[in-house]
This record gives structure tokens, C-alpha cells and sequence, in this order.
DNA sequence: AGCAGTTTGTGAAAACATTAACGACTTCCT
DNA sequence: AGGAAGTCGTTAATGTTTTCACAAACTGCT
């Protein structure tokens, strides 16, 4: 069942969201039809790589037509498992974790937060974005077949939560501090380093030209 | 000035920042030397991929002791321009804006956001994470000289204000908005979008299978 | 029906990135 | 001083991703 999925670049694999959003942008606004041309003017991706992309799951266009909208969404909707939501932690509801809560990601969304946890006992029995707010001590307790955590807690935090969200059962974090966390092998880890983004951008800024400004 | 670093692969000139990182803490720990391999426990990244990424600034460790901790760090400064600050302008202070501005970007950092912009008159006036709120229709007479703006407002505004942002002559934005945005060719956008990162975990997790959890 | 115009899907090439492997050199122990 | 152990810097091999470019196939106009 996953033998040709296993296939799919994992460059691809992370564009797939992108391509489902804006195309359940087209299909609300009754956009029957798009070619790769247009969807790469909407999500900055050249078209021949969006081609290439699709191409993966087998022919999905029609030539001298385009993409079927419809046809294209309701496909995409079973590769990304839309139909199954996909449940998620939140570990600290700091500004960051907050902003999280507050992000609307029911709509055209797998994944839904479906519990936070934080340590100050302020915010425990609070909801944010509709989201009870648990306090931490509770972890093992309540967090039950949580599949996936996202880490918004202080860096000094990150390694031992870590861990007992590892022994929890958790298999997939989404790190959002700055420290790298040590996992066992079968856990998988994204990091996203809000600082580092920001340096690497101000590095290609300043060492890698763009084409010069246009005067007049 | 800047022949030799255009050469530097992306791929390399990201992680930087996360090895400039590492070794301020390593420093700061009294670590006089350390080898590609312990560096790569620390930061997840293959000792091999260090020890190439360093070679392209030329040699910089020893054979048989690794590099020094001070140098390298020095060295590193330079390179990443530590001496000179960046100045950023960040609009939208939301949840997730304010995030960033309490986030402890002065140390060890490059970049130091200046001033704050939001639309809400009830922000404008106070203070975040010690930056000033402005309100967003004097972003044109205040934002100056600034080169880089952090985007954190709802989607819907994200095209008009990078045309003003671009308009103002910022030359880099880093758009946390679902929106993909459009910019002159000059102008340099780095998409940081939580709702992707999250379901391209998701995604991964379930058809990327890693190894399997050990038993006992 | 026929033809000009459009657009896909993909083979092949190019560009980019990671990893393995090892010679050369350094350290440090005895 | 000599040798075992450690580590870099780099060549070559491998893997991944993007891009080009075009035949094939469809649309839609007349």
C-alpha cells in the first residue's frame, strides 16, 4: 500500500500541502480547471517542478487542458490522509505556543491540536483557541495516543520533555526551540528555528545578490 | 570581496548560524577545542557535512585535534558579520509577532529587530519585548533604512503591506503568512509556514517509515 | 473537419548536496 | 623517540532535486 508512496521525494512530499491549499483556494473560488502555469504564478514553484510533482501519482492532468480542479483536490485529499485527522500536543503555551492555538487549522487541515499543556498554573484550565490548557504535570496521563507533539517550551525544557514525550509514545515532534533534541531512532524530529531563519536570511541578504534593483 | 563566499552552497550558508550557535556555547562552557564529530552529535548534522561545510572558508581545524573553539568562533563573526547589526522592522504583533520580539534575539545575534508595527490602536504606544509599537500607517516614516521586516499579520493583509514594505525599500522579508507573496526580483522572501511544517511532519510520519521501536 | 494553440508527462541533462573513504598530519602516551 | 590513536581536508562516489525541452495529445475556434 505505501510501496509507491516510499517513492515520492521528500521534496515533494513537503510541497504537497502547499499545492493542496491553493487549490482548494481555486475550488472556492470556482476555478474548474488550472494549469501548471498558473498554480506556479500562485505558489512561487516553477511549473515543469509542479509537473514533475504531480507526475509522482501517476497522470493526473489532461494535455492541452490542464488540471481537473475537483479531480486534483479530491485526489490530494486521500494522499495527505485529509479524511483521517491526525491528533497533536501542544507542550507550552507560552507566546509562540498561543499563536499555534490561535492559528485556524481546521480549515482544509489533517491535524488537529487536541490538547496543551503548560507548566504555569495560571493557564492550566484555560482554553486557548479552543484548546484546554492542561498543566504539564499531567503529561503521561493525558496526552493518551497523541501521535504528535509540537515544542514550545523554554530550551531548557526541550531535552526533558523531550524525553517524556518519547516515553509517552509520541512519534513525531515538531521542535520549536533553538536546542537540538536527541531522540531514539524510530521518533522523528522537525526543527524550526525562528532565530536561525532569520540569520540565514540576513546571510543570503548580504552574500548572495539578487538581480539589482530596477530605477525609474 | 564577496567572490570566494558565492560559492558557499546554501545548504551550508544555513547552517551556519547553527554551528556559530553551538560553538558560543561551547565557548561559553570554557571548551577550548572540539572535533567535526562532537560537534555533529550536538547539532544533528553528519560530522562529514561539518567538515566540508568549514572547508569551504578554507582550513580551518587541525589534523589530529579538530579545530579551536576561539578561533573558529572568531572566525565565524567575521564571516557572519556578527560585528555589524541588521536592522529588522517587524508588522503584525499578534500572537506570533510577539513571540519574536520576546524572543532573546541579542544574544549571540546579528540581527535586532527595531521597531514594531500593528494596526490595533491599543498596541501602539507599548513596548514588546523592549521594542516600540508603532501604528502601521507610519510604517512608510518610520521603518528608515531598515533592509529586513518579519511579516506576521493575518493572510489578507500580507500582499498589501509587502508592497508598502518593498515600497519603503526593504530588500528581505521573511513572510510567515500562508499567503505566498509577490515581490520585485530584488527583493529576497524566505516563506517560514507553520501549517505546512505541521503537516508535512504528519505526512512524513506516515509514509516515511523510520526504524522500528525497539522492544524490552 | 481541420488546424493553430495549449499543456501535459517525461527522458535526459544539469545543478545541487551528502556521504564514504583515506592520505596526511598531529597529538599524546609510554 | 617512536608508535598508536585521532582528526582534518579532500577526492570520488552517490544520492537528490531542479530544469530543459519536446513529442504526444487535447481544446476550441472557424
Amino acid at each position: 500500500m505505501d510501496i509507491e508512496q516510499t517513492k515520492i521525494p521528500q521534496a515533494t512530499a513537503k510541497r504537497l500541502p502547499l499545492y493542496y491549499r491553493f487549490l482548494n483556494n481555486l475550488h472556492s473560488q470556482g476555478k474548474l480547471r488550472v494549469s501548471s502555469k498558473e498554480l506556479s504564478e500562485a505558489v512561487k514553484v516553477d511549473s515543469a517542478t509542479i509537473r514533475r510533482d504531480f507526475s509522482y501519482f501517476g497522470a493526473l492532468g489532461k494535455k492541452g487542458y490542464g488540471y481537473n480542479v475537483e479531480y486534483l483536490l479530491s485526489f490530494f485529499r486521500k494522499t495527505l490522509d485529509q479524511d483521517e485527522t491526525t491528533k497533536v500536543a501542544l507542550v507550552g503555551v507560552g507566546n509562540l505556543g498561543t499563536a499555534f492555538l490561535n492559528y485556524n487549522f481546521t480549515k482544509n487541515n489533517n491535524t488537529r491540536i487536541e490538547i496543551a499543556f503548560d507548566a504555569d498554573q495560571k493557564r492550566v484550565g484555560t482554553e486557548v483557541g479552543g484548546v484546554q490548557v492542561e498543566h504539564v504535570d499531567d503529561l503521561e496521563e493525558k496526552i493518551n495516543d497523541t501521535a504528535v507533539a509540537i515544542l514550545t517550551v523554554p530550551s531548557s525544557e526541550a531535552q526533558p520533555m523531550t524525553d517524556r514525550l518519547v516515553k509517552a509514545g509520541v512519534s513525531a515532534i515538531l521542535n520549536f526551540t533553538p536546542a537540538r533534541i536527541t531522540v531514539p531512532p524510530h521518533v522523528r524530529v522537525h526543527h524550526i528555528d525562528l532565530s536561525i531563519e532569520l540569520q540565514a536570511l540576513v546571510y543570503f541578504l548580504k552574500h548572495y545578490p539578487l538581480e539589482e534593483e530596477q530605477e525609474g
